[in-house]
DNA sequence: ACCTGAACACCGTTCAAGT
DNA sequence: ACCTGAACACCGTTCAAGT
C-alpha cells in the first residue's frame, strides 16, 4: 500500500526452507514424487530452480524435509487416553496423513536422518506403550507391528487403480473379465462375491486389521508378565531408565552423520 | 566350434524379454531402482540402450515385468499344510524375497496390471484361506492384514541404515549420542536398553508381528461363524461359487487396459 | 546473503536408417 | 525382425557472476 511509485519486484515473500518444503509437498501430492522437479518447484515459487539450493542441500534433503513435515501432521497419541485408544487414534490419523500424501509411503528415508517432528512423534508413541505397562522389549514389538501394518496398508491402498466405490466396481469388473477363464478361480470369486458387492470399499479393511493387531498386543501385554520387573499399569514404567539418559551424551564432531 | 574362420559377433545370446528383466533385476538389487537406467542395462546386455525397446514397451513395463518375476520367487502356500502354517511359510518366504530385492517394496504398481506369477500367487493365497474355512469376507480381511504387515515390515527393514548386528550397534550408538539431551527420553531408553543390547537384530521382529496377525486371524475365524453358510473346515468352501466363474467372461477389445 | 544464467553430465524415448 | 546412431526434451547440480 505504501510507496506506490514503483511496482514491487516479483518474489514478494522471502524464500525459506519452510516455504520450499511446503510448495514441494503440494506438487508431490498432486503428481507424485516424479512430478517434483527442481525447475517445476522453482516455477511455483517464482524463482529460478537454482535458487532453491540456497535453502536445501539437494533433492534428497528436500524430500527428507518433506517427510518430516508430514510427520508433524500426524495426531500425537493423547496422554489422557489409555494406550490402546491413544495408539488407535494416532494410527487412524497416520493412515489419513499417508492417504493425503501417497508419495510419503515410499520415502521413509528419514530412517537415516530423522527430523525433529519424526523424533518427537516416535518418542510419544514409544512413551505411550511404556506408560501403558509394556516392557521395553514388548514396546519394540508393538511399535514394529503397528507401524509395519500402517505403512503396508497405506502402500497397498495407494497402489490400487481406483479410489471411489464407483471406480472400484468399474475397475474390478474389467479386471475380472480380463482374467483368463477359470485359471484363477479364487481370485475371481473374491472379486465377484466381495469386491463387486455394493458398498465395498477397500479402505474399510484398515480398521479390521488395525484392531487385529491391537487386540493381539493387548493379549501379549497380559501374558508372561510374571517374571520380574514392573506389573502392568505400574507407574514405575512411566519414567525411562537413568541408564538411557546417561548414554545420551555429546558426540565428537567427526562422528556426525552427513556432516 | 564349427566354422572357426570368423570370430562370432558380440551379442552371442539372442536378447529377449526374460533376459532383459533378469539383467534389470541384478542392477536394481545392487544399486536400487535409481541405478537402473536403460543405458546401463544396455551395457550389461552388450547392446545399445535403444535395442531394449524391442522387448519391453518402456521402463514402466520393464519394472512391472521385474515385479512379476519377483512374485515368482515366493514360495506358494502348500496344499498339504493347514492354512496357518501354509500362510506362515509363504509369508516368511515373501519377506525373504523382499529383503533380497529391496526395490520391490516400493514398486507394487503391479496392482494396475498384475502379471501371471502375481495372479497365480494371489489366487493360491486366497484359496488357502477359503479352504481353511474362511468366508469370502474374512478371506479379504486376512489377505489385506497379512500382506499389509509383510509389505510394511519389509519397507521398514529396508530403510534402516544398518543390516548386520555390528552395524546396528555402531549406528545406534551414534544416533543415540546425536539425540538432543533429554528431549526424547523414551526413544533414548529404547535405543539404550534394547537396540544396543547384544544380540539385537531388527529382523527378529518379523515373526513376532506375523504370529500376532496369524493368531488374530485364527480367533476371527473361530468367532461369529454361527450365522448361516459353511462351518469351518467344511469341504463346501473348497470350491469357489459358480457365480464367480460365470462372471469371468471375455472382454471387448477396447476395454483392454494399456492396449 | 541470496538470486541468476550458462553449462555439464546425465536421463527416457523417438525416429530414420541399417542388416 | 532386430539393432544402431543421432537427436529431442528433459533431469539434478556446479559455478562464476551479479545485486
Amino acid at each position: 500500500m505504501a510507496s506506490p511509485r514503483r511496482a514491487a519486484p516479483v518474489p514478494r515473500v522471502r524464500l525459506n526452507r519452510e516455504r520450499v518444503i511446503a510448495a514441494a509437498i503440494v506438487i508431490a501430492d498432486a503428481g507424485g514424487l516424479e512430478a517434483l522437479t527442481m525447475r517445476r518447484l522453482g516455477d511455483d515459487l517464482n524463482v529460478e530452480a537454482m535458487s532453491i539450493y540456497n535453502h536445501v542441500a539437494n533433492k534428497d534433503d528436500l524430500i527428507n524435509g518433506m517427510a518430516d513435515a508430514i510427520f508433524g501432521e500426524i495426531e500425537l497419541p493423547s496422554h489422557s487416553d489409555d494406550w490402546k485408544s491413544a495408539i488407535r487414534k494416532r494410527s487412524i490419523s497416520f493412515r489419513e496423513v499417508l492417504a493425503r500424501h501417497p508419495w510419503a509411503t515410499t520415502v521413509r528415508d528419514s530412517g537415516t536422518n530423522p527430523g525433529p517432528a519424526t523424533l518427537r512423534h516416535h518418542d510419544r508413541v514409544i512413551g505411550t506403550f511404556r506408560n501403558g505397562g509394556f516392557s521395553v522389549e514388548k514396546t519394540a514389538h508393538a511399535f514394529s507391528a503397528v507401524d509395519s501394518y500402517i505403512y503396508g496398508f497405506a502402500m497397498q491402498e495407494k497402489s490400487l487403480p481406483f479410489t471411489t466405490p464407483e471406480e472400484t466396481a468399474a475397475m474390478a469388473a474389467i479386471m475380472l473379465a480380463q482374467l483368463p477363464r477359470g485359471e484363477y478361480p479364487y481370485l475371481a470369486e473374491l472379486t465377484a462375491d466381495h469386491v463387486l458387492t455394493p458398498g465395498y470399499f477397500y479402505g474399510d479393511e484398515f480398521l479390521v486389521g488395525l484392531d487385529l493387531v491391537l487386540d493381539g498386543l493387548e493379549t501379549m501385554l497380559e501374558t508372561d508378565q510374571r517374571r520380574g520387573s514392573q506389573p502392568p499399569h505400574s507407574r514405575a514404567a512411566t519414567r525411562p531408565s537413568a541408564h538411557a539418559v546417561t548414554l545420551n551424551r555429546r558426540v565428537s564432531p567427526d562422528e556426525t552423520v552427513h556432516s
